[in-house]
DNA sequence: CTAGGATCCTGTCAGC
DNA sequence: TGCTGACAGGATCCTA
């Protein structure tokens, strides 16, 4: 699910309600999803670490969030409360308009001034207590490589070497390269340097790698721009569903369709366990 | 050390 | 209708 946009998307959507509110009380309804104790403290702050979300706490604690597939965070102000005024982002889903807390709410946080579900139909998410100085000694959050508009093009050239046997779409998914990108912005940067996703990363020449770099931080700063996956795309005024890849996707999901540079139809296959989108004309195959 | 596959879990959809 | 397998916006663990 959520990739880096839309981690960023929540933070800036719940520092608006957040800042300042103080939890009043944590109702976990799948232990799996919370590691931890019960806290009654104000948030501080909110960060994020690459798809990672970090909410500090007065009591020198953070709430360390990770949404993984399915994750969702749904905040409803006490007051006035409607979902017209609810604030919702992450995998999206009939969740954005449902009636909470439901089957798939596995945390609800109670604050001061209303209301946070954290719903995840697949259980890969969590949320977990951690002491604020030990937030950056994650071994999650420590392993991040730098996000793709922080990261120089001599370094992400020299963290694609130490994977040159593996496909280079397998090889920025992983977080240790750069940091932010999932199954998405993978193949929408990919598409974007032309590059086709199964070319060995030790093929991939400087010129490419740094256009590839470009890629997905342009990519990456529109998504940002157009707020990730939220409500207010997902839901459209009149009540319909709407899907806000159809804003921007060159190519994710959209196997059979014309490619927008060459109208070649593009096809989907897969490459690193994954679902993978790609125009054969555009992005030829580079390997032998 | 890297590379690839299985795995965690629930739900939906296509194809018998 | 009911079953079955494939698949899903992620990351880790295990094996070779």
């Amino acid at each position: 699910m959520p990739e880096l946009p839309e981690v960023e998307t929540i933070k800036r959507g719940l520092s608006c309600f957040l800042i300042g509110a103080k939890i009043t009380k944590i109702d976990v309804k799948c232990p799996k999803s919370f590691i931890g104790t019960q806290i009654t403290s104000k948030v501080n702050s909110i960060r994020r670490f690459g798809k990672a979300l970090v909410i500090d706490l007065s009591d020198k604690n953070s709430l360390m969030i990770h949404l993984r597939m399915t994750g969702q965070l749904i905040f409803d102000p006490k007051s006035p409360n409607t979902t017209s005024n609810r604030f919702a982002a992450g995998h999206p889903s009939d969740n954005f308009i449902a009636s909470l807390p439901n089957n798939q709410t596995r945390v609800v946080i109670y604050f001061d001034n209303g209301i946070l579900y954290f719903n995840d139909q697949r259980k890969f998410g969590f949320i977990k207590v951690l002491k604020t100085t030990e937030v950056e000694n994650d071994s999650f959050i420590k392993k991040l490589a730098k996000e793709p508009w922080n990261i120089s093009p001599d370094e992400f050239y020299q963290n694609l070497q130490k994977h040159r046997n593996s496909s280079i779409k397998a090889t920025i998914l992983d977080q240790s390269v750069i940091c932010g990108l999932g199954n998405i912005y993978a193949d929408e940067s990919l598409f974007a340097a032309k590059i086709h996703p199964a070319t060995k990363t030790g093929r991939i020449a400087r010129s490419q790698s740094d256009l590839l770099l470009q890629a997905a931080a342009n990519v990456m700063e529109k998504s940002i721009t157009s707020g990730g996956s939220t409500m207010a795309t997902y839901v459209k005024p009149d009540s319909t569903k709407g899907d806000y890849l159809e804003k921007f996707a060159q190519v994710f999901r959209k196997e059979g369709a014309p490619c927008p540079r060459c109208q070649t139809t593009i096809l989907k296959t897969k490459v690193a366990g994954r679902g993978t989108h790609f125009c054969p004309q555009c992005q030829k195959e580079q390997n032998d």
